[in-house]
DNA sequence: ATAAAATATGCCGTTTTGTGCATTTTTAAA
DNA sequence: TTTAAAAATGCACAAAACGGCATATTTTAT
């Protein structure tokens, strides 16, 4: 076996369990243990892990390669941002907000699309780098750890400075009665001006979350023009709905 | 047997089965180990695939899990930030500039400083969600894509409304007499409003930087009152800096 | 066609690298 | 503090890489 290669599935071994001790691995590799120290030791001079007592753990997830965390219902909302996708054309001037969803609208914007693109998640932001006909706009403001967006006053201000044809949000609850919650009051607040700074809103939201609600009102379900789910829009979930003023996509 | 069909059947080996051992091909083809060696060092010239001792491995064996870019000189920028992070005190307002050296900073920060943190760049911001006690707060603006940082009026205005403890910035450029130069215009006019925003700027350098200069200027030299290098203090390439008034870490 | 030049190949001795083992030092947990 | 595991250190051996050289093959120029 050539060093190459067992360095390499030391690297595969502590990506998929982020941590990994020396002699699971030299056992599993038949080599000796001190061999197994020295690969470690050099991905640790390289950067590519970070050797402790004992074992190795990955860097973890600080890296700024967006894509190795585990997106919960990937497919459903690959499936969302196709469909939010075909609304956008040459010149649009968009909002992206945060989450999952909306990070896969982004991920899927065309190449050759050219439109102008506000957002104050720094994940989508660090996605949209890589459109290179894309004109990117952050919205600044304090950034909250958890969900990588500005918040904060700031963050509302800027955001009553500008009026984007599209905005596409996601939400924590949604309900055909209660219209969209959220947990979080700040959110609730930063969607407020997201919704007020847009023409026209678009929510993005898998179908687990339909006639769900919380504390906080983030505004009626009639603020929103278009909705989208992974599901077709003839679903009868869809069905209450379809009362109100909403285009179903 | 020709060259060039041996080293097809080489890069078949490889693609097939991602690794080949030297002495295995050579025994097969039989031919001399060294004519092996020399084809595969060829191959490997041509990024065909990866020599690596004993044999050759297939290039897209290590890419896809390599997510690190490798970036330039890390060991000396880690050494800078290393410096750099010993002027960090809790409460400490800051502002990191974008760039891979201040990356490394922001990668530094210990988990337990209490500080307050501006920045521009997207890296730097994602990096900085990881630490728990850092308010991270983002300068909005257009961005641009191949810095990843925020620019144009609208980066300049909100810099402008601030005032930090220290900025910890990078140039492009840097000599003693004609002071800190960049290629890009765009990128001067930022780091012109970063300085005025900070009560005191800390310059973070490799050395293979000093005594390098361009088109446009950022500042004189004795704008920076801290410079960092991956160098000792008393090392003579500093020489011409320590006749301004520049601490040298 | 032939000589000269350039390239390719194999061989050999030296240097470098990779690996395992034994011993000492350090580390972390009870 | 004690103690067992892990890390570092030094060493030995084998495999591989390297450089120089001789020979063979191909290409180029005359």
């Amino acid at each position: 076996m050539l060093k190459e290669e067992r360095q390499q599935t030391i690297l595969n071994e502590v990506e998929l369990h982020n941590r990994v001790l020396l002699t699971d691995i030299a056992e599993t590799l038949d080599v000796s243990i001190d061999t197994i120290r020295r690969d470690v030791k050099e991905l640790d001079a390289e950067h590519k892990l970070r050797k402790v007592h004992g074992g190795a753990i990955s860097l973890g997830f600080t890296t700024n390669s967006t894509r190795n965390t585990n997106i919960y219902a990937l497919d459903e909302k690959i499936k969302i941002a196709e469909k939010a996708s075909t609304l956008l054309k040459d010149g649009s001037v968009i909002f992206i907000d945060g989450g999952t969803t909306c990070l896969e609208l982004a991920r899927m914007i065309p190449e050759n699309l050219e439109i102008t693109c506000f957002t104050l998640s720094l994940p989508v932001a660090m996605q949209l780098t890589s459109k290179s006909k894309v004109t990117v706009i952050f919205i600044g403001g304090q950034i909250s750890k958890d969900a990588q967006i500005s918040i904060g006053a700031n963050a509302i201000h800027n955001l009553s400075e500008i009026k984007v044809d599209y905005s596409f949000i996601g939400t924590g609850y949604v309900d055909s009665t209660y219209g969209l919650t959220e947990f979080d009051w700040d959110i609730v607040q930063l969607k407020k001006a997201v919704i007020k700074a847009a023409k026209k809103t678009v929510l993005l939201c898998i179908s687990e979350k339909l006639n769900s609600q919380h504390r906080y009102k983030t505004c009626d379900i009639n603020a929103i023009n278009t909705m989208i789910t992974e599901l077709p829009p003839e679903n009868q979930l869809l069905n209450s709905f379809k009362n109100h003023d909403i285009r179903i996509l």
